[in-house]
DNA sequence: CGGTATCCCCCTCGATACTG
DNA sequence: CAGTATCGAGGGGGATACCG
């Protein structure tokens, strides 16, 4: 078996990278690095989310072995998602390039109006 | 001005985070990392990619300051495109996520089928 | 070789309404 | 609170044809 490579396209890798980099799971992982939350609390931490796509990536997500929800049980439900060990780890490489996506934007605003 | 989240749903950094996280950004960040490269040479290397979304992706990461393009000016057309400093240094960011993501997937593989 | 231009499908995504 | 169901618009994206 030759090992996985993102530039092939049946490679399983490419589906994952997809999942990881979408548009609201690159978000999710992000939001729960800080701590694990609860439904509401990811939808009021990630802008603009709908609730279609917060449910759709949350369970993409958690079959990937990224995430795990944990449910009370209770009424009213209460339902915690939190990142494994590998979304941490997954976490520990994302977070740079996000970190560094912000420094970035705001170099370019600041170069874009230099003196105040 | 606060500092740029991608979080908010205004951010500039939001944006540019959907650039360089899209589908086939991240591959031709990935695939230029390596070497400059010809435009037939990233339609081989990015496989399934078409050339109308090869075009597309290529000057929105042009627009954003990540990817250079040099035209030659001869005939028959000869154009490189290759990562600007800026794109370097996004690609030392991105790297290693795609490296984790395959070897993640070739590990989860080997637990699917442990002895041979 | 290195692209544009056009057509068109389909799938993603957002909005809205409803439920246990 | 934590979702599911449904609908409809938009644009991502493939195929094809053409150009300097």
């Amino acid at each position: 078996m030759p090992p996985a490579s993102v530039l092939s396209s049946q490679c399983p890798s490419r589906t994952l990278l997809e999942h990881v980099t979408s548009k609201w799971g690159v978000l999710i992982i992000h939001a729960l690095s800080q701590s694990p939350a609860r439904w509401s609390g990811l939808r009021r931490a990630i802008e603009g989310v709908s609730e279609k796509m917060l449910a759709q990536t949350l369970k993409t997500l958690e079959a990937d072995g990224f995430i795990e929800r944990h449910d009370h049980g209770t009424i009213p439900p209460h339902v915690e998602y939190s990142l494994t060990n590998a979304g941490q780890d997954l976490a520990g490489h994302l977070l740079p390039l996000l970190r560094w996506i912000e420094a970035h934007t705001d170099a370019q605003l600041i170069d874009a109006a230099p003196a105040t």
